[in-house]
DNA sequence: TTGTAGGCGTTATCAA
DNA sequence: TTGATAACGCCTACAA
């Protein structure tokens, strides 16, 4: 029985009164008599009604939804961020529509205006890797939508931002290395052009020269992502015999290449070398040795960035500044850097 | 500059025509001149028209949204499901609205409510390991909204489903341990009452029947399903000296635990013991020894559902009866139960 | 080929 | 407190 699914009218009519009577019952609107209210309340679920958000939506103007942009869902990290902003914004009342990049300029493009185009109240995203101009999210914002970003931000955007604090995650990773007494540390560095990527450098830096270690260029590898990036940069350090005395990859993946790398040269952790990562990706504690790394607590990260764009569309800081909330990493220890 | 944004109606005025033959224009219906076509196109991308969904949608009945109902989004094997729905639900014009019930059932009944509310066209669904009962699935049915289950479906239901043959997947790994001279293998199982650990159990007991091999109650262990518990289930029958030749879980995290605590009483693999798990977790071929496990080919099962589920929701098969789509899993060898 | 008119289901405004 | 009316933006018979 496909019957068709009853609106406020069927209720309305039911009753002998009118759909405006039924809708302030339903909608809570205190401009209503207690007895028609209970009266409308259980003729509604006798009929079973359900209210169609879509026509609620397109008179009230606004979507109860809020639309979520990331380069890849199935990415430990991003799914924990999307975990994070559903534990908040559906108790909320408030329904999530990801979409999802695969680090694609002109996908993260079209998944804006698609958002927009469906209404939705607010957006959280965190760019692609291959986006390198924001003029799509200015359009956006010129156009009102509330936007906030998380961990891979747009510095030019005066908007609401939630990132790891990635200097100091950084910077307390190299200098653990060096209070471990290791002494040429190179860094395996992601893409530079992203400021996740660039600012653990600067924190590799700061902790370098704090501790007054020269870092020559040829010790900053650029662009070393994937396992097999890190793994094949370390055999080509080996080859030519210029292993330092401990890496700091910006990945945990480069960090598992290099990792993997030295183990087939039989080479011991943390004794001979060091090897840290970042992101306390879960397989860093089960690799042999355990992979010193940095922990982001992205669930979190995605729970902020829902505090603030509920806000914003809520208008709860209506002339409050944007503001960027900065989650203070933590320091994973493990055997890849240190003996116990 | 907040612009209210423009309709076709604004692109009507501006060209001295009404909206209907706006939206005759913009929709490709072909009872339009070439000519004024092209004009409202103009005019459409100057004052930056963006199609309201909404109004679209109330107004066809048809949402071009697609609903996504899964235990936990931050699971590798969900966010890999999800990532396979999304690559074929938005090239297709849809777009995905995700839930997670977190295991719990009233969530499971609540997030479907949302969805139907949102007038999405059809569902994609496993359920919850919470959920005892299907009501609230058959009561959407009854409203024919279109719902594909993947991996955790319902048997007792009449729709489409997507399935990894775990019969074939626990069949396959037990006859790898017999054929590599384990004799007393043990099974931890996972939750019963959900078909996808039950089927396991089942293909486990065909290889042993098959072998000849007897199995008594004391060796499959039912809900052992973490880290946690596969770790302590081991350490209790190591210390009551009851450890078998070989432990085949259902899960790759309960595996990890058997493993860990094997390995803290010094037991080798896989001479000593074997050990499998199940689902092919990133984390298993990085384990120490390598973890011996079934791949299930999440990404295509998310795939499989959405083609499914859009040929449902788009009537290509009107007729057609509900099926089933068996997903052939692969037996992964690895040095927990393979000497290379 | 284009315009007219009405409605999808809801809510907001006004009047009663 | 309730009813009548209109409108959100779009689509589609039907008429012209």
């Amino acid at each position: 029985m496909k019957s068709r699914k009853s609106t406020i009218h069927d209720v309305a009519e039911q009753l002998g009164i009118t759909a405006s009577t039924v809708s302030r019952a339903l909608s809570g609107n205190d401009r209503i008599s207690q007895k028609t209210k209970e009266k409308v309340l259980k003729v509604a679920a006798e009929l079973n009604y359900q209210p169609n958000r879509l026509a609620s939506n397109l008179r009230t103007g606004r979507g109860n939804s809020i639309g979520v942009v990331v380069p890849r869902i199935n990415r430990n990290f991003f799914s924990n961020v999307i975990s994070g902003i559903e534990s908040v914004t559906n108790p909320a009342g408030y329904n999530i529509m990801i979409c999802q990049t695969n680090e694609e300029h002109e996908n993260e493009v079209r998944s804006l205006q698609t958002l927009i185009n469906n209404q939705v109240d607010g957006i959280i995203m965190s760019v692609s890797a291959n986006t390198m101009n924001t003029s799509h999210i200015q359009k956006a914002l010129d156009e009102s939508i509330h936007i906030v970003q998380f961990d891979r931000v747009s510095n030019e955007l005066d908007i609401s931002k939630v990132v790891n604090d990635n200097l100091m995650g950084g910077y307390e990773v190299t200098r653990h290395l060096i209070e471990q007494g290791y002494k040429r540390i190179y860094h395996f560095a992601g893409p530079m052009h992203l400021g996740v990527y660039h600012d653990r450098y600067l924190g590799y830096m700061k902790a370098m020269n704090e501790a007054g270690m020269k870092v020559s260029s040829d010790m900053v590898f650029a662009d070393i992502l994937t396992r097999m990036q890190g793994l094949e940069t370390t055999q080509t350090l080996y080859k030519s015999g210029m292993l330092p005395d401990a890496i700091f990859a910006a990945s945990d993946f480069s960090a598992l290449g290099v990792l993997t790398a030295l183990k087939e040269f039989g080479i011991s952790f943390p004794k001979e070398i060091g090897v840290a990562g970042f992101a306390n990706e879960p397989f860093t504690e089960l690799t042999d040795p355990g992979l010193t790394t940095v922990e982001q607590f992205s669930e979190r990260m995605g729970q902020e960035a829902a505090y603030l764009l509920i806000a914003e569309i809520e208008g709860l800081k209506e002339d409050i500044e944007h503001q960027t909330i900065n989650i203070k990493p933590e320091l994973i220890i493990r055997q890849s850097t240190y003996e116990n």
